[in-house]
DNA sequence: CTGAAAGCGCTTACAG
DNA sequence: CTGAAAGCGCTTACAG
């Protein structure tokens, strides 16, 4: 029933020697230390239940030994799901994690990365296509770490970073639809500001002009969420009755257009299809389970994090980009 | 172009006056400082684009301005809804948050508790029910605060929490199948280790035999995920064909077990009534639309975060626990 | 094989 | 109104 923390003082009065070999033990730079006293001060740090500072030790090493994930939303599975695979190749490596919900709100971004700089974070796995470089050049300037993953900073290009192929994606997509029949296709694309909404309404424009299925008027805009889902697909609705085919530039989108066009006594897939990007989770659990564009989203997290990793040891001269290719999930809601 | 980030020092040699009155202004303690002298090392401040050494200041104050949160899995959209509370809540107060994946694996939790510990997080949010008192043992002993949410650790009920009334929902729950003609009530429940396992299960029970409809060999136990609720139902459907209701203790499994009842032939609701726990924010989306036990996610991750700084500020003088009543939520799956 | 000492960048009484 | 000094708990050359 110590009032305080044990430090490494209290052990070494113990084990009558200095702190400086307490130190070395307990970091492992014992090679030179006798083995009894590395034994005393092993027993001793053992029974009083010692726990480091890391604080302490990394004002004097200038390593936090945790690094930042900014988001747009954890709550949003395909984040969700990167922040896991984030945490677990972090975890392997001993770092711990701090999440930061962006919301595409830049003072929060901002914000956020001031005080990541501040915590002295070794690194940081950028997930917001910001619309402002002004974070990004934050890290910079103080020599932080960062990749970017699924989506990157307009103007950092070639910064570090894991994506899977979006044009690609959209592009494959139509030309999947146009097999199954498909001629009268709607895209729904996310917010315009985002490198990958633009990316995917690139493919999907290229293909369906290619076969010559393409109309101005039959693209619509929208939010990467269920609820920019319902809303959109209402218009969608509501202005072309003749389409066959509605093409979702995510999943959540297609989740919640799916239950607008149901509330419209609209069925999918046999008035209409639907098609998702992304491969979340939940997607093989809906009814029509949804035929979506598969991203390896887990895989896409295990690798930025090692890539940071690799930053912050300094492993790597240069910048590193990794593509991952988006593969067609058919299911049922074609 | 400085080769290293700038430090309170830098700033008082360019102002022309000590550290301490640097650290003074920047910390808004400086009510004796004169208004020149203020505006001089603001000024400077802002030109350097310094940003505190917050690691050094913890190791003065003893306070680290980050909390913990300790969950199951990030990817569960229960726990990352409250995840997303806690932060939005903890950002209000200027903290930032670690995150750790449990996975009910009680190693893992101890060696994140240590962890977190060693950081010297200012508080933990607790929302993993694990079996073993160890990690909450290492926060007090370390006199760290700490609230439970959702689900406690044996032996520390009176501990401060937030929960929604588990045993509540179950029975209401019943009632309500009661009440809409259903008599032929199968039971899932999840990990028997778990508290909220145990209350949601009495509920039911306790309800069912109320009512006389209670059969033993209709509760099933499997585990709170998708995965859970797909290998459970292929059990079900196996063993009773004589049921008109499925009872699952959480959404996750109803979602997943709503699967395999279709891929079963068996129609919901006609052939049988689904029934879910928790209200997550997908479950409105499902083909049809479960119905479940509404719990306030949101509102208890922010309730949990306040209670938790309360603490932390040493406002409350002894352990306080907040509940919440559980609602039923009717849709199309009964 | 081990200790004394300086330093990491702050904060906080205490003087003046 | 402001500065000098000690201290937070570690790590890391450097001596011996």
């Amino acid at each position: 029933m110590k009032k305080s923390k044990p430090t490494m003082q209290d052990i070494a009065k113990a084990a009558g020697v200095s702190k400086a070999t307490v130190s070395m033990v307990l970091n492992k730079k014992d090679d030179c230390i006798s083995e009894g006293t590395r034994a005393r001060i092993l027993a001793i740090a053992d029974e009083l239940n010692y726990i480091p500072n890391s604080i302490a030790r990394s004002l004097s090493t200038n390593k936090s030994g945790t690094i930042g994930i900014m988001l747009p939303d954890i709550t949003n599975p395909f984040f969700s799901q990167i922040a896991r695979a984030v945490e677990d190749a972090a975890s392997d490596y001993d770092y711990n994690v701090i999440f930061c919900n962006m919301d595409n709100d830049i003072a929060k971004e901002v914000k956020y990365t001031k005080l990541l700089v501040s915590k002295l974070v070794d690194g940081v796995i950028f997930v917001t296509g910001g619309r402002s470089p002004e974070s990004v050049k934050i890290l910079e300037n103080n020599h932080i770490p960062f990749v970017f993953v699924d989506r990157h900073v307009q103007g950092f290009e070639h910064y570090s970073g894991v994506y899977c192929l979006n044009k690609d994606g959209s592009y494959e997509g139509v030309k999947y639809l146009y097999k199954k029949g498909k001629r009268k296709i709607a895209f729904v694309t996310g917010d315009k500001t985002l490198s990958i909404s633009k990316l995917r309404l690139e493919g999907f424009m290229e293909s369906a002009m290619e076969l010559g299925i393409y109309r101005e008027d039959w693209v619509f805009y929208s939010d990467f969420t269920i609820e920019g889902g319902r809303r959109i697909t209402e218009k969608v609705v509501a202005t072309c009755d003749e389409i066959d085919t509605i093409f979702y530039s995510n999943d959540l989108m297609a989740i919640g257009g799916m239950r607008t066009l149901r509330a419209a006594g609209i069925r999918v897939p046999d008035d209409v299809g639907v098609m998702g990007y992304d491969d979340i989770a939940i997607s093989g659990m809906m009814n029509p389970a949804l035929t979506t564009i598969h991203q390896p989203i887990y895989d896409m997290g295990i690798q930025s994090c090692r890539l940071l990793v690799k930053h912050i040891r300094g492993q790597l001269k240069k910048q590193k980009i990794i593509r991952y290719a988006p593969e067609i999930l058919e299911r049922q809601s074609i």
